[in-house]
DNA sequence: TAGATTGTTAATCGATTAACAATC
DNA sequence: TAGATTGTTAATCGATTAACAATC
């Protein structure tokens, strides 16, 4: 049923998450059973996409009856890599960084953080739910012994690439950046740029067309 | 020049917010001039894609020149909308409500924070960079007296809908998302959803599927 | 069985890329 | 002028939608 040989594009594999959550939010309300149909109303994406999103990765439904949300939900889960721990750290551990670090949902989902390292000797040694706030002078060590595999990037613009580039030397496998500058990595390592700006930005740009609507 | 009459898609208007953040570096390292060519080496996207962008809004470059930096910087932000003032508020003064109302750098693009809102009395009464967190038993009253546009929402999921059904009904104008919740605005009112969760995921499975390519 | 709904192929739509005449 | 590079049209590519046979 699996198509191995077809490589699955971004636009779908950005879509899983939002099945995930949805299904995430059906499981809570007790329901579970759906058709294509109906997701599509709560979900906003047409029937015939979810149906074609979802056999990217396998036949998880039935005629006649549509999906088991339970066992959807959990195969999009594996799909998502979201079955085991990831070892995490966070670099910069001013606002951005603590609230990361505070937000528990990443933390209850696999992603473990061991640590959270920052230049400033007033935030060294201070600690974030049980969390220590390390010299970022014992980066390359702590990520070598404790077989970090993710960097959470919250140091300003000017010190992203910098820092990237040392995770790496250093052994990490993904990076999740929030400083605004597109970091670049080698091939075998995976960037999520995050630029919340980009995103307000947006937010400006649609204020105004709303008031000088075009036609 | 312009193309008054034709609809700018959402791929166009997501990718103007990047092209104002390089020209700014631009402008920062003191260049003053760039070719679609030499643009499209440093941002990723192909030359002929940068120029179709620019004309969905004018013909902004010169043939045999390229384009004036400064100049497009300046027209972009327009476009974006960055060129006035923006009040704003913040629902939710926890870590990530914090941590936003400390990142000036959107205070200093406009998005200028007049109150932060909360439900917990310990909260209530602080200040973040001189803005006071007030009682979220204000919030309509609030934005009323102050014209307040943006409502910035950092409140937990099950409270997600119900701020913002408020926000509109007091008379804002657009809504910033960072709960994990695809808040439904009527057509008048501009929505823009941030789920950190969801680049997250993304980042795990390309992190699986690295481990186990297909092909 | 009849009705419902998937899995999957084919058709459509929109976005990206290529090409080149216009022009600085 | 010659060279460079845009603005813009046409071609290609990929993603979405529609349709329907398969099947529960």
């Amino acid at each position: 049923m699996q198509r191995t040989s077809q490589k699955v594009s971004m636009a779908v594999i950005r879509r899983l998450p939002k099945y995930y959550r949805y299904l995430e939010n059906l499981l809570n309300k007790e329901i579970y059973r759906i058709s294509s149909k109906e997701l599509s109303r709560i979900i906003g994406f047409t029937a015939s996409q979810i149906r074609q999103d979802l056999n990217c990765f396998g036949g998880f439904g039935q005629q006649g009856y549509g999906y088991n949300v339970e066992e959807l939900y959990k195969e999009i889960g594996k799909i998502l890599g979201l079955v085991r721990e990831y070892k995490s750290v966070i670099i910069g551990a001013g606002n951005l960084g603590q609230a990361i670090a505070n937000y528990s949902d990443f933390q209850r989902k696999g992603f473990k953080l061991k640590a959270m390292f920052d230049i400033n000797p007033k935030l060294i040694g201070l600690k974030i739910r049980d969390v220590e706030i390390l010299d970022v002078d014992n980066l390359e060590d702590f990520i070598k012994e404790n077989d970090i595999e993710v960097g959470i990037i919250c140091v300003p613009f000017s010190k992203a690439q910098e820092t990237a580039d040392r995770l790496i030397a250093a052994g990490i496998k993904g990076i999740w950046n929030f400083a605004p500058f597109d970091i670049k990595v080698p091939d075998n390592i995976v960037i999520e740029n995050v630029h919340l700006s980009e995103s307000l930005f947006t937010l400006s740009y649609l204020l105004n067309e709303y008031n000088n609507p075009e036609d």
